[in-house]
DNA sequence: ACAATATTGAGAATCGATTGCATCCGTAGA
DNA sequence: TCTACGGATGCAATCGATTCTCAATATTGT
């Protein structure tokens, strides 16, 4: 369907934020995507969209589920296009990669689990935190060189990396 | 095991809040505390730790594994004294209570997953969301009185009201 | 008890996200 | 096509949650 229409249908004036916004979830190769993720590439294409804006257009997307609002352990809300099947996420700690799946034997345990508590689900959230195979794979290499110290717990607390660049 | 020497086993040492937090999470019966509910739970025992200091310990206690982080959909974190077995949430979006559950089948069906995946899984966030027995028998009451008129879209985005009291 | 070192508390700073408001613009109707 | 209305935008101010800074204080090994 035409986007412009698309909006229409859920009672959003086609203005140009909201129509290179939602281009944007519809053609870009990573699926998941911040507000302020909108923001930069928004910019690249010399549009300069306030980020008020771009918070109330993902609000309204998801409220029209258009999107679908996601939030990883500890990081900021992402978005992605509501258009596939339902999936839960795979995430790297390391790369932030997110990888989709499903399994249908999960969502039955769910619902089982669900109605044996006498609670009404209205939504789920399942979220497996690793290290992808990618990173296993570079890791293992590095670490043949440099395995004698491993900083320890302490050391560790104090070294707190922001998580996005 | 003693508080101090727990504590000292995580290379802590025993300072009256931390052996005051850590007293809260035993013995509270509510099971899931925001650094907010440590703070006015310890003023009420006329304790005056500062809000800083709250969030330092519970973070050092996560670090050492004597408390879970959690972090459900949207809301502050909370946390969980970790002594009891690994288990997932049910939260009740109406009134917060939070139920915990265990499937072995999920779990199996989780490891297996990220092994297909290639993925080396560390941690893993499940959380259900929905209304709990209590209040889907609250709402089934007064719904027979007031059924006629639900507010629509529009009038719902325009009413999201602060979680936490 | 003392010195060395970790911890605390208070407030300022940061972070992501939201909101108020004056202005602007998309769209339905003339 | 033109116009007016109501929704949409941008900016700055604000929010709640969390983290940081730093001087003052408390804990621990000796």
């Amino acid at each position: 369907m035409e986007i412009p229409q698309q909006l229409r249908d859920s009672g959003l004036k086609a203005t140009l934020p909201r129509l290179k916004i939602l281009e944007l979830f519809q053609h870009s190769n990573v699926r998941h995507l911040s507000a302020e993720d909108v923001y930069r590439l928004l910019l690249k294409e010399n549009l300069d969209v306030g980020l008020a804006t771009i918070y109330r257009v993902l609000m309204q997307f998801a409220e029209a589920k258009i999107l679908l609002r996601r939030q990883f352990e500890g990081d900021r809300a992402v978005f992605e296009i509501n258009a596939t099947e339902h999936h839960d996420h795979m995430v790297c700690v390391e790369c932030d990669k997110v990888e989709e799946f499903f399994d249908s034997a999960i969502e039955e345990r769910q619902t089982l689990l669900a109605k044996q508590h006498g609670f009404k689900l209205r939504d789920h959230s399942l979220s497996l935190y690793g290290l992808c195979k990618d990173c296993v794979a570079r890791d293992h290499a590095q670490s043949s060189a440099s395995r004698l110290q491993q900083p320890h717990l302490a050391a560790r607390m104090m070294s707190k990396l922001p998580k996005h660049k």
